[in-house]
DNA sequence: TCTGCAACCCGTAGCCACTACGGGATCAAG
DNA sequence: CTTGATCCCGTAGTGGCTACGGGTTGCAGA
């Protein structure tokens, strides 16, 4: 009978994609993941297509795209749809954000990295240069 | 009479310290402003001393401290207190976590940007580079 | 002095993407 | 058949604000 694989429970589908158990559930509540089969009493079943679909998901936020960004990324890769430019908006959008941020949290660091040497070497003498940052005039 | 200065409405010390005037009742809510004098109508009256710690607030949530950091921030910022070493400690706390986001959003930046670049000059044949790998088995 | 309207008041809800909690039901192994 | 792991659901909390709405106050100009 070639045995199991099919017929998944929420916590085996949460282990083997990767995504938190009450994540799984969240996603359904929001439409991200389609709802499910249930047993008789009740507990959720999943396929494989749902294994593929969440693990799509996962891959998706740890490449940092928003919720919305990937239903769009979800939907063009339907079969059919499938549009490399759509896709590549999308993509490029979020490249976008990413590099800004990037660009924001280097000139933290830059900035925090130089008051926070000027204290351990603190030959400057009167005040804390970390609060004196914050407290300038 | 030397006339204003003091007794800032709170509008004029959100516009003065850069911070949104809804945030600064917020902070007072969460305990990170204290309540100011009230006018007999019940509008809030503020001095230059809390333009002075509001500023503080605005500075650090720009060095990306989180609140309850600055909260420490401005009990170690307190005279009589003033322990540089105690300050380090927060900022080189926030320094490291600064660092590994940084490299969190490097490394997504590089992945992104290949799949990206492979997608627009989309040689690679078959499929979209950017789906491909959302869906890798 | 009166009027008009900007600025203020307060409480509550919404944002993002989860995570946690609690009390009860179900499932599968022994 | 019992036990204990797993699952159910709804709700609330996280951080750090921002927005809304309906009402009150403050102040400048006429």
């Amino acid at each position: 009978m070639m045995v199991a694989a099919r017929g998944l429970t929420i916590g085996r589908l949460a282990a083997q994609s990767g995504v938190n158990l009450e994540t799984v559930r969240y996603y359904e509540r929001i439409g991200l993941m389609p709802a499910p089969d249930r047993t008789a009493g009740g507990h959720r079943v999943y396929d494989q297509a749902h294994r593929r679909r969440l693990t799509f998901v996962r891959r998706g936020r740890e490449l940092g795209f928003g919720i919305e960004a990937i239903r769009t990324l979800l939907a063009l890769a339907e079969p059919g749809h499938r549009s490399c430019d759509d896709v590549l908006a999308v993509a490029g959008a979020h490249l976008r954000e990413v590099r800004a941020k990037l660009a924001d949290l280097a000139r933290l660091e830059v900035i925090l990295a130089q008051t926070v040497s000027a204290c351990e070497s603190h030959a400057s003498a009167p005040a804390c240069p970390v609060l004196e940052m914050l407290e300038a005039a």
